[in-house]
DNA sequence: GACTTTAGTCGCAAAAAGTGACTAATTCGC
DNA sequence: GCGAATTAGTCACTTTTTGCGACTAAAGTC
């Protein structure tokens, strides 16, 4: 091995683990090893050789027990903000968990989005570019399912897909897409909720689809 | 100064820089300053302080003279591959340049897309995240304009979307989408380009515009 | 003047998307 | 038992978007 490869890293894994809290989204967060006296996102350094998805998985594990059921790196931050581990940069991922079968270590807690501590301005902002690479990535990737149980209801997706989005859908809207992308396949079980008439349950099952061939859309945005 | 900040940086700031030549892509690559056999993406170490958005401007300016018009991180890239810089990771930057302004630095060269010499995995994996990545920025920010002359042709718009896009476009969905995003305006000159009748030179003056709303569409791949 | 070449536009058909309203099956209150 | 409320599931209509062929316009070539 190399001299230069033992050096210690400068840079740090950050990982935002994203869950349903009720009718929310939830990130974890932990008491900063270093700066006690404020939150910040679990990371830690990777090991030699390591790469950057397995550190992240292992930040998971540390943190829960488990590896998030989908993670993508959102990038690499690193700028005049400072970071609690006084890394130089900061690569960022973010991955989802379903809340039933993640249990938190000690001296970690889920905070809803909607009501954060105060946290770094670099880990403010790997937040908010957290929740930006899943949402783009929501109709890309099948990662919905994988917050449900093996079969769920059509409206539970919905609803998942919802409280990801961070935004109401059309009921007819959404199933007729279903259809279209051939994702799900209904089982011949029904659950009755309480009131209403009862649904039918669902597993994913996706089937092979032709890509859909688009020009240019000039979607530009105006922030 | 803290003592850790003056340690060298275990990442380097590789920027992947697009040009057009003549009919097609092309980027920058330099004779590696450590490997000497093989060909290497543009990269430095940053500078203590710098961001990395300001590292990658200075690579491009370093081997080009001229900062890129356009540029976005793509991600860090660190695993078992090595890279020619011996570094851990590498935070990858995609940038675009036009051609006519820009003069490579002695050791550095056009290589054409379809034509690229031997890399490492890791620059390997960075170019084709580098195009990616630039694509799918191109319906979202107006960064083919800027690799055109201040006045255009519609058609050299579309030949330049279609070299960025590699696939070709039909003409009356690009001028119906190009219309419908409000982003040229008319001037009243025209060009007589040889034969053919003459175009309208247009210019690009985007108009404010109401964001386009839309629900999940289930889009999903299958590479 | 006929032919070629490039620019620019029209208009239709098909597909996709937005949405209100309907039917169906259940529980709850009485 | 029966109507109201509630949730599931579907239909039908309208509007928007897209793909694309075909047309007209203005230049050069021979």
């Amino acid at each position: 091995m190399r001299e230069r490869s033992s050096r210690p890293s400068s840079h740090t894994v950050d990982v935002v683990l994203v869950t349903t809290m009720g009718n929310e989204l939830a990130i974890l967060l932990t008491r900063g090893v270093t700066e006690r006296e404020r939150w910040a996102l679990p990371w830690r350094t990777p090991l030699v050789g390591d790469t950057l998805e397995a550190a992240a998985g292992r930040v998971a594990e540390d943190a829960l027990g488990e590896p998030p059921i989908w993670a993508e790196q959102i990038g690499a931050f690193g700028d005049a903000k400072r970071h609690p581990g006084d890394s130089e940069i900061s690569v960022a991922f973010v991955g989802l968990v379903p809340h039933e079968t993640a249990s938190p270590g000690s001296g970690y807690t889920w905070f809803p989005m909607r009501d954060l501590p105060p946290l770094s301005p670099r880990q403010r902002a790997i937040v908010e570019a957290a929740m930006r690479t899943m949402q783009g990535r929501l109709d890309q990737a099948p990662i919905a399912f994988r917050l449900l149980p093996s079969t769920f209801t059509l409206s539970e997706l919905q609803h998942m897909y919802e409280l990801l989005l961070g935004k109401r859908l059309h009921k007819a809207s959404f199933r007729r897409a279903l259809q279209a992308a051939w994702l799900v396949e209904p089982t011949d079980e029904w659950r009755s909720e309480g009131r209403g008439r009862p649904a039918q349950l669902f597993r994913y099952a996706p089937k092979k689809k032709r890509r859909p061939h688009r020009a240019v859309r000039f979607d530009f945005l105006y922030p």
